[in-house]
DNA sequence: AATCGATATGTTATCTTATAACAATATCGA
DNA sequence: TCGATATTGTTATAAGATAACATATCGATT
């Protein structure tokens, strides 16, 4: 039974984004990781919506809020958000997007609209890591899996495409 | 039931080469598509082991041998070969490998070394693309799909990794 | 064989993505 | 307060990919 974020229909999105920000708030605290100022500023931008965005996207997001950073600057808060499972990266597109499904994370799975970048994230298809059967019998330790399908969403796909 | 290339283990590779190579010129041939020498010689580069390579590896095996290239070159026989579905392009290391299931693939799906970069392309795991019911589900259109899985292989796991 | 449109290649320059390296700060427990 | 550890600031550069345009090749048609 399918499962994924609503990116590609209406939804309450700020219902998205508050419940992300507790829970990464949340596990930050009880795991004594630091939430600092720059890696909660962009998870922040990457919560406004469910489009993926580039690292020099985040970074100037961040500069057109006085912030004055370097490309490391959001590399090193992509990466923290990334270690821990709040965000995760669109290896096809080179982008990143907040997870939301935090916690219940293992392989992440992406429905991404090549014309729009708007990215769904599907819990159901990650249930089962289809390699794993692969993995086993040559003895091959999996430690991060990524399925990735492109394509169009449904209002971009009435546009006729990119 | 796994069915995976032998990547892993050792094979009669020139197997793989010579059968790999005869498919794609006979699909070339039937298919009026021009095996042009750049493109012939990017297909037996990337077909001389299961490890993958970036683009400028094969850009720099191409000048050692005299052939004086720049970077559009080798990415577009590259691109030549997998729009036609002769080869991949691997999202999480930006990089490339000769396809070993040619006229199978659809939605292909790999393991890969983190340490030798060796890569293992899976047909079993690809026969039922795990998103579809989510695509289905948002009308979303399917296009292309990429499952792939890092980590260490059974020789790299005993050289404790890297 | 000459012509012509389509495809492919050669070449230069540039763009995008990502990281190395090291100095300066901040944090937090002992 | 001290010192180890983690984070940030800053500069420079590496690595991956493409835009743009000139030239050459291919292959069908006359
Ligand atoms: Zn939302
Ligand atoms: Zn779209
Ligand atoms: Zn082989
Ligand atoms: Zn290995």
């Amino acid at each position: 039974m399918p499962d994924t974020t609503a990116a590609f229909i209406q939804h309450d999105h700020s219902a998205c984004q508050s419940k992300a920000l507790a829970y990464v708030t949340e596990q930050c605290a009880a795991k004594g990781l630091r939430l600092t100022e720059a890696r909660r500023r962009v998870l922040e931008i990457l919560l406004e919506s469910h489009t993926a965005l580039g690292a020099y996207d985040v970074l100037q997001r961040l500069n057109t809020e006085g912030y004055s950073a370097q490309p490391p600057i959001a590399y090193r808060a992509l990466d923290f958000l990334v270690e821990h499972g709040f965000a995760h990266k669109v290896e096809r597109i080179s982008a990143f997007v907040a997870c939301h499904f935090p916690g219940q994370c293992h392989a992440p799975a992406f429905l991404i609209c090549r014309s729009c970048r708007t990215v769904a994230e599907s819990r159901s298809a990650r249930q089962v890591n289809p390699l794993q059967a692969d993995a086993q019998a040559m003895k091959f330790s999996i430690e991060d899996t990524n399925v990735e399908a492109e394509g169009l969403c449904q209002s971009c796909q009435s546009e006729q495409g990119a």
